[in-house]
DNA sequence: ATACTGACATTCATGCATGTATGTATGCGG
DNA sequence: CCGCATACATACATGCATGAATGTCAGTAT
């Protein structure tokens, strides 16, 4: 086989991606070879160190093409200085289930980060990032909850510092509990349904004279 | 070298877990050899070999060693219909959190199960009774707010399905992140504040005449 | 048209890791 | 006190996986 033309490679390169996607998904980061990785980009081995220096790359570029737009969605959701921070928190919060329940890519290098791969010795690189991500998250998402609190909305029962690590931790137990075991149950219903009730309970109660909209299910 | 006396064996296939352990945590399950458990048990791998038919069985027994005493807690939490679930429960979590924060040992192999470790081939085994234990865990507590339900102690506006479901991602997301990037936040602290709030959230709110003492925090 | 280089394929040397087979010394039951 | 089973250590065969070195042919610039 002889040169390939730019967008040929540049297609060969994501078709790497892909197959790793795959297999990393199925066997796990540490355990898959490269050879498998070519066998089923269907190239060779030569193929993948051409365009990857080694398997950490390779992941690393993985890992790069998923970072969630809840990075930037929530970060708009300060800087926009909503009137309702708790509302648009709540309806960000829904596209992020949406997103990741349609998005099956998005759900297997998911996967793959939760529950696929060691974190060990050069893995721990990503890891550190996956951390400062998280970690930024709940700055804004605190940030967040401090708005709705100078605006009155954020119910006395709660602090901002509580309410939004609840938050946060929820979503994540929720996520990681349904990849790690296979995506076995509807995360869409169940989760509008726990983060109507949880954003429910953030909001401060309505004034004792109105009695006609009680914030009680319907 | 020769025979050893029973009780000296037993202390030897202790050595190897002890090692095993620490190994795992330190480099991952995968890229784990059995030469580096021997090594640190001061063994050989013949010893494993004796003790262990392969590097799995070693996993699933040390696996073995730290069913959380949470089984049993939330077990005992519904069979003996005590008076206040929310409140049991409140307090049995509170228990864990203690349990957890000062036991090394368990802070180790939960690591191992939660961030250092592929679950795929055999490993899978591990995770279906991880998920039995979940699930248990998730039927359990849902009883017991159930319960609580039936006793007119769970505000009208939760359900025993949504609060059970924020309840237990909550603590699963709370204690991942902190084993996962390393334990860098004081868990006892955050997660009694959180679980504070959370189960006031829980309970109905005292009636309208009762003045004195408000639900909110002091 | 030619030289050069990009995009791979192929081959090779090396190093582990595993599992098993075998050696061996010793505690223990009869 | 004798023989066997126990509790390991040692040695070996096998099979990958890696990384680098080399081969090759087709685009591409001049």
């Amino acid at each position: 086989m002889g040169r390939k033309t730019k967008a040929e490679a540049a297609e060969t390169r994501e078709r790497i991606l892909e197959a790793a996607e795959r297999i990393f998904f199925e066997n796990g980061v540490m355990r898959t070879t490269l050879e498998q990785i070519a066998k089923e980009a269907g190239v060779t081995r030569g193929a993948i160190y051409w365009h990857f220096s080694n398997k950490l790359e390779l992941f690393q570029e993985l890992h790069e093409r998923v970072r969630l737009p809840q990075e930037e969605m929530f970060q708009r959701a300060i800087a926009d200085r909503h009137p309702d921070p708790l509302q648009l928190m709540e309806e960000t919060v829904y596209s992020c289930l949406d997103l990741l329940s349609k998005d099956e890519q998005r759900q297997r290098i998911y996967t793959i980060l939760t529950c696929r791969c060691e974190y060990v010795g050069e893995m721990l690189y990503a890891l550190e990032r996956q951390r400062d991500v998280d970690e930024e998250l709940l700055t804004d998402v605190k940030q967040a909850f401090h708005l709705a609190q100078e605006q009155g909305m954020l119910s006395p029962a709660w602090t901002p510092e509580t309410a939004s690590r609840v938050f946060v931790s929820f979503m994540s137990g929720l996520f990681s509990d349904w990849l790690r075991y296979g995506m076995n149950f509807e995360i869409v219903q169940t989760g509008r349904a726990c983060l109507a009730d949880l954003f429910r309970s953030f909001r401060r109660a309505p004034e004792a004279g109105d009695s006609s909209q009680s914030p009680v299910r319907d």
